[in-house]
RNA sequence: CGGGGCGUGGCGCAGUUUGGCUAGCGCGCAUGACUGGGGGUCAUGAGGUCGCAGGUUCAAGUCCUGUCGCCCCGACCA
C-alpha cells in the first residue's frame, strides 16, 4: 500500500492516507454507508474523546486495560480515546429512548477509532488508529433483536459483496441453542492472523479459539498397561525434548498445564501434540479469570522446576482438573513426575489419576487440530482477516448506563441492544492482499480509486487532444476517470497504472490514433483491444458497468442459521 | 514489559571496529540535449544540525553517559 502510493506511515500503527489511498477507503465508506442506511439505521457522530467516567460506570476502563488510550485533560478530568462507543451511545439513548413506541432504533457512525495496541503490525490489518464503522441497535425483546441483528448481518453480507470480496462468517459464539450471539465477517487471506476452522460441508465456521472438536475415541480398553513407572529425565522440561529423550511422538505425552484463577489452582491436561485452548477454559470456567500459573506457583505446587508437572496423586493439591477428552481417551501416557528431572511413563488415564469427581472434568479444552472432526464432519483450517462483527449485547450497557423504556405493559425495562462493527481500513487491505500480482494492486471496480485510467503514450498535440475528449466525455457519464498526463516515458505510466490497479485502461497511441482508434485493456487481463476513438466513451462505459455487475463473489462458508 | 537491531541529503545504505584533513555511494530531484508503447542515455547541478542533550579530546558521524524515536522477535489483545 506504501509503495502504491495509498498511504505513508506517520508513526508506528498511524498512517496519512494519500489521494488514492483515501479515495478507496471512502469508496468503501460509501459502500457501507448505502447499505447500513438501507437497513434502517440512522447515521450520528460521537466525540472520539470520551470522558473516563462513562467507562468506569460499566468497567470498561479496566477490562480494556492498556490497550485504551487515555489522557488527563488541564482540569484534571479523564479523557478515552475512544476504541469503540457503546458507552456514549448508550449515553445517548439513555437521553433519547423513553417508550417503546420509539423502538427499535439503531445508531450507527463511521469514525475514526483508537487503541493503543501493545504491538502494532501487519500494517494497517493492526494499527493503532483505524476507522471503523460501528452501529448500536436498541430493541424492546428478543425478537426485535434478533430482527435488528439479522438486518445488519444481511447488510453485512451485501456489503462484502458489492465490495468484490469473498468472505467467510464465523460463529464468534458456540452457540448451544443452534442461533448464536455474534457472528463474524472474515476475508480468507493467507496472511490473516486469525485462524477459521470450519466443516467440510461449509456449513459451519469458527475462530478457532472457538471451534469446538468431536471427542476422539477411546482406543481397546482391554490392552493391559503395565504398572506406572518413573523414569529419569534429566535437564529435559519441554515436550519436544522429553520425546527424542524417551524416543516417543508428542502424541504419547500428557501435557500439564498449570493455571492459576484468583487463588486457585486448575490444572488442564492436553495431549502432548495438542494446544490448550485459553478461550474454552475460560467458558468452562465459567467466564472466570484464568491465566497460566507463574513459574514460583509451579514450582511450589509440585516441589518440580517447570516442565515436570503431572496429573498424578494431586488431585488433592488442587482445585480442580480439567481433562481434555483427547487425554481421556489416551490408553497410557507420559507425564511429568512432579519431581524435577523425572517423569512418569505408563501414566493410564483412570487409573493414575482420576477422570471423574466433584473436582475434576473431563472435557474439550484445546484447539482443533488437523484430522480433527466435528458432528462427524472433518474440519478444515484457513487463514483470515476479520473485518466485522455482528454480536447481540443484551442489557450489559442499557442496564448500568438507564438506557430504559417504558413497556406496553407499563414496566420499566432496560433495552435490549447489538452492536456491529466494521473495519474499514481492513476491507482495503484485505481486498489488496487477496488482488495483487507481481505489477501491483488488482482492486475490484468497487473500490478502486478510479474506475479508469488514460493513458497517452506519446507526446503529439493529437494523443492529448484525443485523451482530454475520452476524459471529458467519460467525466461527463459520471465515471471516475484518472487522466496520467504526467510528461513521462510511456513505460512509466503503464508501470504505475498496474500498480494502482485501476480496472480498465485507455491507452492512447500514435500507432491506433492514425487509424481513429485508441486501445482498451482491463488490468486483470493481459491482452488489449482496439476501439474506435468515437466511441471510446460509450464503450468504457459498458465495460465498467459490466465489470460492476460481475462483482458479486460473495459468502463460502455461511452457517447455517436457525432463524 | 522482556530480548535483538537501527537512527548519516527525499528514499535505501557505506563510513563507526582502530577518533584525523573537504562525510561518500545508488536511487530520486532540478536544468538542458538526445529520446518517446513497459521505469532510456548523456551532461551539468541543488541538497546533510550524522536522532537529541551533555561529556572526554588539540580534534567526535566515530569514544563515554543520558534521552527520544523506529524496526524485528516473544510474553497472547476484542
Amino acid at each position: 500500500m506504501i509503495r502504491a502510493g495509498l498511504m505513508r506511515k506517520v508513526a508506528s500503527g498511524t498512517y496519512t492516507y494519500l489521494p488514492a489511498g483515501w479515495r478507496s477507503l471512502r469508496k468503501i465508506m460509501d459502500i457501507v454507508r448505502q447499505e447500513i442506511d438501507a437497513a434502517g439505521a440512522l447515521e450520528v457522530t460521537v466525540p472520539m474523546i470520551q470522558p473516563l467516567e462513562l467507562w468506569q460506570q460499566t468497567g470498561r476502563d479496566i477490562d480494556y486495560g492498556e490497550t485504551l488510550g487515555q489522557f488527563t485533560d488541564r482540569h484534571g478530568r479523564g479523557n478515552v480515546l475512544t476504541p469503540t462507543a457503546e458507552e456514549v451511545m448508550t449515553y445517548l439513548a439513555a437521553g433519547e429512548i423513553n417508550s417503546y413506541k420509539q423502538l427499535p432504533v439503531n445508531f450507527y457512525q463511521i469514525n475514526l477509532k483508537y487503541r493503543d495496541e501493545f504491538r502494532p503490525r501487519f500494517g494497517v490489518l493492526r494499527s493503532r488508529e483505524f476507522i471503523m464503522k460501528d452501529a448500536y441497535s436498541f430493541d424492546a425483546d428478543e425478537e426485535m433483536l434478533e430482527r435488528s441483528y439479522r438486518a445488519m448481518y444481511d447488510a453485512y453480507c451485501r456489503i462484502f459483496a458489492r465490495c468484490g470480496l469473498e468472505y467467510v462468517i464465523v460463529e464468534a459464539e458456540s452457540g448451544e441453542m443452534g442461533g448464536s450471539g455474534s457472528h463474524q465477517f472474515t476475508i480468507p487471506c493467507p496472511n490473516g492472523e486469525d485462524t477459521i476452522v470450519y466443516t467440510e460441508d461449509n456449513q459451519h465456521a469458527w475462530n478457532i479459539e472457538k471451534g469446538p472438536v468431536d471427542p476422539l475415541p477411546k482406543s481397546d480398553k482391554d490392552v493391559q498397561v503395565g504398572p506406572i513407572e518413573e523414569v529419569h529425565t534429566p535437564n529435559v522440561g519441554t515436550i519436544e525434548d522429553v520425546c527424542k529423550f524417551l524416543k516417543k511422538k508428542p502424541r504419547d505425552m500428557i501435557k500439564t498445564l498449570v493455571h492459576s484463577m484468583d487463588a486457585k489452582i486448575v490444572l488442564a491436561l492436553v495431549r502432548g501434540d495438542h494446544e490448550v485452548n485459553p478461550e474454552k477454559l475460560t467458558q468452562i470456567v465459567g467466564g472466570a479469570h484464568i491465566e497460566l500459573a507463574d513459574e514460583a506457583a509451579i514450582v511450589k505446587l509440585t516441589n518440580a522446576k517447570v516442565g515436570f508437572a503431572g496429573p498424578v496423586d494431586m488431585i488433592d493439591k488442587v482445585d480442580m482438573i480439567l481433562v481434555d477428552c483427547a487425554v481421556a481417551a489416551m490408553i497410557a501416557g507420559v507425564s511429568g513426575a512432579n519431581k524435577t528431572d523425572y517423569h512418569l511413563a505408563r501414566v493410564v488415564p483412570g487409573r493414575d489419576f482420576p477422570l471423574e469427581g466433584d473436582k475434576v472434568k473431563v472435557c474439550d479444552i484445546r484447539n482443533a487440530v488437523e484430522g480433527d472432526t466435528f458432528g462427524g464432519k472433518k474440519l478444515l483450517f484457513r487463514k483470515g482477516i476479520e473485518v466485522g462483527q455482528v454480536f447481540k449485547l443484551g442489557t450489559k450497557y442499557s442496564k448500568k448506563l438507564g438506557a430504559k423504556f417504558l413497556d406496553a405493559d407499563g414496566t420499566e425495562k432496560p433495552c435490549l441492544m447489538g452492536c456491529y462493527g466494521i473495519g474499514i481500513n481492513r476491507i482495503l487491505a484485505s481486498a489488496i492482499e487477496n488482488g495483487h500480482d507481481e505489477n501491483g494492486m488488482i482492486l475490484p471496480i468497487s473500490i478502486a480509486p478510479w474506475q479508469v485510467i488514460i493513458v497517452p503514450a506519446g507526446a503529439t498535440d493529437e494523443i492529448a487532444a484525443a485523451a482530454e475528449k475520452i476524459y471529458n466525455e467519460l467525466t461527463e457519464k459520471g465515471v471516475e476517470v484518472l487522466l496520467d498526463d504526467r510528461d513521462v516515458r510511456g513505460g512509466v505510466k503503464f508501470k504505475d497504472a498496474d500498480l494502482l490497479g485501476i480496472p480498465v485502461r485507455i491507452t492512447i497511441g500514435k500507432r491506433s490514433l492514425a487509424q481513429g482508434q485508441v486501445e482498451v485493456k482491463l488490468r486483470t487481463e493481459s491482452e488489449s483491444k482496439n476501439i474506435d476513438l468515437d466511441n471510446a466513451a460509450v464503450e468504457t462505459v459498458a465495460i465498467v458497468n459490466s465489470l460492476k455487475e460481475k462483482l458479486q463473489c460473495g459468502c463460502s462458508i455461511n452457517p447455517n442459521r436457525s432463524s
